[in-house]
DNA sequence: CCCACTAATGTAAACGTTTACAAACGTCGG
DNA sequence: CCGACGTTTGTAAACGTTTACATTAGTGGG
């Protein structure tokens, strides 16, 4: 007996259940005295319309996925929080899928929405080969998607998306060590088969070579994204001779591991090393010393992504017309934020 | 033209609807030569079965959600980690409330077990008023509910759970600290009306008095589970005369914030305040000094927190019988990790 | 008082599955 | 060759909504 069907309310108020369901969802159309019965009627049934059978004839779910490399990572929580508000404002709720742990494919994400599991999706991961053409070929329709803080990959250039530039955030990061007197400086990355990624080492690549500087080998590790990941990153750059003396992080959390792998090293930061983060994480501010950073709004991300994709849902199929001009990606703003992870290098070169 | 329906698989493989069910989801009871024509057709259509319909037809969404307090606190997202391992061998996505943002309230995430969009809810935050009469109310049926971490609200009494002994394991942190010498001791928890914390302070309040040692008056401060409360909590617990040699913070998270605000206010850790945390998380281990706090097996308390939720909803309505046998708590084991942010304390009583 | 027009309500089809039941088909022992 | 039984397939109802369309009630002008 869980939950009371619509046709039982009609039979206690005495009305057909179109007029139900019209009070539900248009109660100007009905008159004020059916209103009464049927209000009434709901309230001695408890009443709540079953959203299954309501998805089904409707063919939404209001249910999102947003996928991610890793909810873990303090940024990707804030990013999430702005998505997350949007989404209750407008009746969405999200399902989250993290790429890390490989719990899907592509196809896999692909096809919840195709079978309608999920009306959109939220990419903030770079999921190269997002099997476009299966889902092309899947659905005639173009899926909404948006992607976030990612580059988006060129197979996704058709689909919207928000971040901040990338590789000028990058190249001002590396600018500013190179400001600061260094010559010799390590970037520990995520995975280079990451656009974000690779756009950060462009960025870092162009600082270097406007400083007429050269990038030895060795000098960029992968750091996984991880704390621990970074941890053996640093080791590897330590072990280097002569030795980088700064390194830039494409991530607070690495930079994290590497703060932590440098002063077990028994280096002191920023006197014999000094860090570069990014992201500006809530754990920035707290270590000591206090991280170096490039801070994104994340939490606009998280709603600008999310906004953009109610539209793109809410307006359907049709898209045909003006699409470049919706299409556009947009770039929100960076900045370098100046704490003491930082400072010029001991050792002249 | 979305997606093909099953009307058009039968249609193109020349059987009838029923047969291509069938050949979907128990293909033993179908024909060798009819199962090839329908793999056939369902190749050529590109078919995947309409998952709305598939869920309104059966009852189920095979989407649970999870509710804690912040989805952005390493400990969480350690359980989250285990839940979702869990979920994702048996089938389940899962959906998120923070209820941080009150995005929600009880009676609304009861309401969405009720209307059918989520079949059973796993509680890591005490809500405490869960609307238990509303519920029963509503349905006749008991809720598939778990909680987990949390110990269980009264009103939840009958629900199964698993957590660590939170008393004991306050105790036995309190008891590390009294045995390195400290008499004064604060502790930073959160609210009051969380369960959680009320357990912990009654842990602390035990090992105390057990040692003979008073709780003076302002030494329980709320920090509200986040570095900014714990900053200001800890702020504070240090303006007070004399103030305590050491700190029970009731979070990693907010001994971290706690750490921040002693270092800025000059003191050193351990040597002018020892502090102990909570959690184990990532970041604990990597403070500077490593954080010395008690280690929760976050991932199997979700692996297990789930497991336990698949049971509820698969063995559906009939509970009756052993009830008991299945609804005792489940306890898992936590452990005292020692690190670097304890030490006896400088000055002496 | 009737007609025309609007507002309110009812009827019934449709959405894409699953599944109880009936029908058809094979196979095999007699 | 027949009947019986097991296997495979088809038929049709059901799930709880929404909604196009038909119908009825209500309103006001002529």
């Amino acid at each position: 007996m869980s939950s009371a069907s619509i046709k039982q309310v009609a039979r206690i108020a005495g009305v057909s259940i179109a007029t139900v369901s019209r009070f539900m969802n248009s109660p100007e159309k009905v008159s004020e005295k059916t209103r009464e019965k049927v209000q009434a009627a709901i309230a001695q049934t408890g009443y709540t319309p079953n959203t299954l059978a309501q998805s089904f004839r409707r063919g939404r779910t209001n249910i999102v996925m947003v996928v991610l490399p890793s909810i873990g990572d303090p940024f990707f929580t804030g990013v999430m929080r702005g998505i997350r508000r949007t989404a209750a404002e407008r009746g969405y709720s999200i399902l989250i899928n993290e790429t890390q742990f490989n719990t899907m494919t592509a196809d896999e994400i692909a096809a919840m929405v195709v079978s309608r599991q999920t009306d959109g999706i939220i990419l903030l991961a770079s999921m190269s080969p997002f099997g476009n053409e299966v889902l092309s070929a899947k659905s005639h329709r173009a899926l909404p998607i948006v992607v976030g803080c990612e580059t988006v990959a060129p197979e996704l250039a058709a689909y919207p998306s928000v971040h901040v530039d990338n590789v000028a955030a990058a190249s001002e990061a590396t600018a500013y060590l190179i400001a600061q007197g260094h010559r010799r400086i390590g970037m520990i990355g995520g995975s280079t088969s990451s656009l974000l990624t690779r756009d950060r080492e462009a960025g870092y690549r162009q600082a270097m070579a406007q400083a007429g500087l050269e990038v030895a080998s060795g000098w960029m590790v992968n750091g996984d994204l991880s704390i621990d990941g970074a941890i053996s990153a640093t080791r590897r750059l330590l072990a280097l001779t002569p030795r980088p003396t700064a390194v830039f992080c494409t991530t607070d959390e690495m930079a994290i591991g590497c703060l932590h792998a440098a002063r077990s090293a028994g280096l002191s930061i920023p006197q014999d090393l000094s860090l570069m983060g990014f992201d500006d994480t809530r754990y920035a501010r707290v270590m000591s010393p206090p991280l170096t950073t490039v801070s994104q709004p994340a939490q606009e991300i998280g709603e600008q992504v999310m906004a953009t994709l109610c539209a793109e849902i809410e307006r359907g199929r049709p898209a045909a017309a003006s699409e470049d001009a919706e299409n556009r990606s947009v770039i929100v703003p960076h900045q370098l934020v100046l704490r003491e992870s930082v400072a010029p290098p001991a050792d002249q070169v």
